[in-house]
DNA sequence: ACAAAAGTGTTGAACGTACACCCATGC
DNA sequence: GCATGGGTGTACGTTCAACACTTTTGT
């Protein structure tokens, strides 16, 4: 420990970056989150996150703690919205950069090694309650998943490279609570010219196998420079 | 100078507020701009901003230091996104909450006094050469207010109280960069049901007074807790 | 009387929505 | 052969885009 080993002028407050990791499974949209085995909060419920370092970037500084924590690499990831009251903490001054990030269970098995022992995935309509205001980040960051997956291509994350339309199609329903026609979105899919179909198709399934299609992201930065906007 | 007064185990960034003001005047989209008086980038322009103190939170800092450098109180303010790659200030490291705001210049002129007098406004397409980081940040904010200005009403906040609906589209118009249709513009935005005609006509114009409006901010956020989504 | 901006409707094309049956496969 | 999800088209209503002239007022 160096107690008293950085000197300022002013007062300065703590910065931490928190991240809000989701998944789906075959049942739930879910929430990854982490038990605190230390005061303050000791026991319950929070979102993986720790203090910023010196010499990383602030997207640097979730990344790792994703690493640290519960083991998860590559990953969509993206800014939420940075939490700053007096107060939020007990201890100390501290401001929170909130990530918000998608992954798609499939290729990422959370790891129950080392740091990673005491997280888990919750229901996101179901959540334990959580220490600090991370109830208040955790809903941020999802009415921001509601409302950018209506208009950026960021549901393909939750999925693994190779899917079936039907399965997109659930994605999309779980993250907007209701149903979609399945013959309408097809066609508004398809339309957008974004999937392109590949020449395979499921393997395992007792009925008829679907075809799988892989989300065009070259396509995607091509149209997007030229205005396009993607809308489901 | 308190030199020394405030130890820490772990080294701790600053942290600041920054803010991009918009504005419109008869011609252009406009951006305020302080221009610095002390190096690093002595001379040049930046944003209004400052460090963020200990007993506020970071739209009070934000707020503050718009009422300090710019004299300007009471606009919308929100938070834009924070920036805190390493070595973006040369002299230490400093994490930058940044937010962006938009007044109406008949309500708000820019007090020319205390630190006010190096206070300007920029046309935003061509702004002078920037401090720091500062034209990530403006060009971000410019960026989220095209993007925004589609899907709430915040045209409203560039503009008086009770304005004409030519003055409305003009505002769109400047924002987004293209002509609108006039027809199609009044159908479209009167059949949301948002702006209450008054009983009160345009004064001192040497032509034909057009009808004055108000956006109806009670029924907005009635609407908007049902679900309704506003959209130009 | 002229200049300047206000105000107003129609039509065709594109898009969104509602809806039901046959197909392929595994057991 | 039956259970399971895969895959497909049409008709109707709504919305969007293009387009030009008359009205009011001040000078």
């Amino acid at each position: 420990m160096l107690k008293g080993a950085f000197t300022y002028e002013y007062e300065r407050p703590a910065v931490t970056v928190d991240c809000v990791v989701f998944a789906l499974d075959q049942e739930d949209l879910k929430v990854m989150l982490i038990q605190r085995d230390l005061p303050p909060f000791q026991g319950m419920w929070a979102l993986p996150g720790g203090f910023v370092q010196m010499q990383e970037s602030l997207e640097e500084a979730a990344m790792r703690e994703l690493r640290e924590e519960t083991g998860l690499e590559r990953l969509f990831l993206e800014q939420l919205y940075t939490f700053g009251d007096v107060g939020r903490d007990p201890r100390d001054r501290v401001i929170t950069v909130a990530y918000y990030a998608l992954v798609n269970l499939e290729g990422h098995a959370v790891r129950a090694s080392s740091d990673a022992r005491r997280a888990a995935w919750f229901p996101v309509d179901d959540p334990p309650p959580l220490a600090f205001d991370h109830e208040k980040i955790f809903r941020t960051a999802l009415k921001r998943l509601q409302g950018k997956v209506r208009y950026e291509p960021i549901g393909f994350e939750l999925l693994p490279e190779k899917f079936t339309l039907t399965e997109l199609q659930k994605v999309y329903e779980r993250i907007l609570g209701r149903d979609l026609d399945k013959r309408n979105w097809r066609k508004k899919i398809l339309k957008t010219g974004l999937l392109l179909a590949l020449d395979e198709i499921q393997q395992d399934v007792s009925h008829r196998a679907a075809r799988l299609y892989r989300f065009d992201h070259r396509k995607y930065r091509q149209l997007s420079k030229k205005g396009f906007l993607f809308e489901i």
